[in-house]
DNA sequence: CGCTTGATTGAGTGCACTCAATCGGGGTGG
DNA sequence: CCACCCCGATTGAGTGCACTCAATCAAGCG
């Protein structure tokens, strides 16, 4: 990525910033093999010890973690947000904003249907799209902290959110602990997905990042039991590349690159509508064309 | 990546702008002005209405939000949690691993001193350095998703950790509303840390992407109290290459040029000691050099 | 029909990469 | 003590990927 100095003019033009792949996308860490055990090198085992025993008795608050499958899970926990809090709820159409940068926090919101992107500004007047969010989703944390929204969130597409004033919600949480597991859980995959989109950026070439942001849509689709064969990009080229850390035009050759190779197919309804014949072909290239762009460890 | 100026608001820079910066380090949100009251536009005001009347009834939750000065608010998040959870502690060596990505999750830290650095690694054997953490952050909280640890946490300097079995941080939240906030908190602020970090990769030159990481570490240190005009990294080129999503001979090229642009000096203990004798300066460039890299929304 | 917005593609350039040599400090052993 | 080595850091030379600029095309709309 390289960034061009150019003088301040041109329009908006900040986004750049991100790239990765799945940025708000699941990450199957559920497929995760079963982990090489690995020496715990250099801590003093007692650590580790001392707490490894707890792991039993913490699970009553661990909520859905036992749910082998995640749509499952997910529908659990909505279930038990509906029941506990009994949201207001609202249809959002595209374009509309559910919250602006810097304006008080109170509220937060968890995402019945829609697509939304979540768009961070700086000082200078660079715009990020930081995260991508669907159905089971949560908008708004990144407010708490400072009492101020953190990005502004916008609907890409017709759609429903609940309301969750965040007093409400921690009302319930003191009330309800598998509510309170419901909403750290929540807030930890958050944290996860910004850092999985944080590596894409980092450490792929531009068109195996495309790639991986096809399959995390991808994947992300067929954990919430929708076609993950047939995508519907409900953005232009541009919010793309902003997510992605790329121009628009990088993009486009990238998309038409892919499709050329006949990793994806573009739809009859428009070019922004991608099926992916062979989603495992797909992920194969992402790790083949994972160069080692940066520095590397060690 | 260049941002345009253009007509972009600038009333909303300025709330990013206390924003962002910094990357892994807090921001003084406490500084902001009088938000300007801007029209919510898009949105039906109903949806917004309906809750603005809550943001007096959930002050009680906030706990240290109202606390000016945000270190005075780091202590006071630390003391609480010594009091409400009663935490042993741990001396940890530069090296030491806490936890390993894939193990089981049952503990968080709480860092008292020292530096850490969160290491992702993904399927393929990329890994990627996405968090730096000091006193006062959290270690961990990305591991309660899924039951087991997203990534490493490493020690990169002698330095003393708090260890705090979740189970136990769950049930003082359930019985103190005010460690339940603090723990929200606290996963809040590393979400907006993310994607600042996810920001400055993805709109940020190379050597503005140096500038702004130099810029975040000292205003982390002054907000802790410390030195922040003589920085000691922790770090070898290839680590700060690595976070930065660049190789380790262009993170050695940036340094040098900011030093023979007078906008940062090595110091004598080595060229990992680094003194910044002017920080507005420093950035001032970044704003500067923040060209648009990336595909411009809108 | 013209205008606008989004997408694609081409040509050319430059920034950040790769490869490679050199330098310096800290530790070890002859 | 010095020679040696190893590791981290710096610097140079050259290359290539992703950028900029720009033209073209398609679709939607007044």
């Amino acid at each position: 990525m390289r960034v061009n100095t150019s003088t301040t003019e041109t329009i908006m033009s900040e986004a750049a910033q991100l790239i990765q792949h799945d940025r708000s996308h699941q990450i199957s860490r559920d497929r995760l093999p079963a982990f090489p055990s690995r020496p715990v090198s250099g801590l003093p085992s007692s650590l580790l010890d001392d707490t490894a025993d707890l792991h039993d008795s913490f699970m009553p608050f661990q909520g859905f973690q036992s749910l082998q499958d995640p749509q499952q899970r997910m529908l659990e926990m909505m279930r038990t947000v509906r029941e506990l809090v009994q949201p207001a709820s609202k249809v959002v159409r595209p374009g509309d904003v559910l919250y602006h940068s810097g304006l008080p926090f109170n509220t937060v919101f968890l995402i019945n249907s829609g697509a939304y992107k979540l768009v961070s500004r700086s000082l200078d007047g660079r715009e990020q799209i930081v995260s991508l969010k669907f159905r089971g989703d949560w908008l708004g944390f990144s407010g708490i902290a400072y009492g101020r929204h953190a990005c502004d969130a916008v609907a890409m597409d017709t759609g429903n959110v609940s309301i969750i004033p965040y007093a409400t919600l921690l009302e319930g949480c003191v009330r309800h602990p598998e509510l309170m597991a419901v909403v750290h859980e929540a807030m930890s995959t958050e944290i996860r997905r910004e850092r999985e989109s944080l590596m894409s950026v980092c450490t792929l070439a531009s068109q195996a990042r495309v790639a991986e942001f096809l399959c995390a849509w991808a994947r992300s689709m067929a954990q919430r039991g929708l076609r993950a064969d047939e995508l519907t990009l409900r953005m232009t080229r541009a919010d793309l590349g902003n997510y992605l850390g790329m121009t628009l035009e990088t993009v486009s050759r990238c998309l038409s690159r892919l499709n050329r190779e006949q990793l994806i197919r573009f739809g009859e309804r428009g070019r922004r509508q991608i099926s992916i014949p062979d989603l495992t072909r797909l992920e194969q290239y992402v790790i083949s064309g994972s160069s080692a762009r940066t520095a590397r460890l060690q």
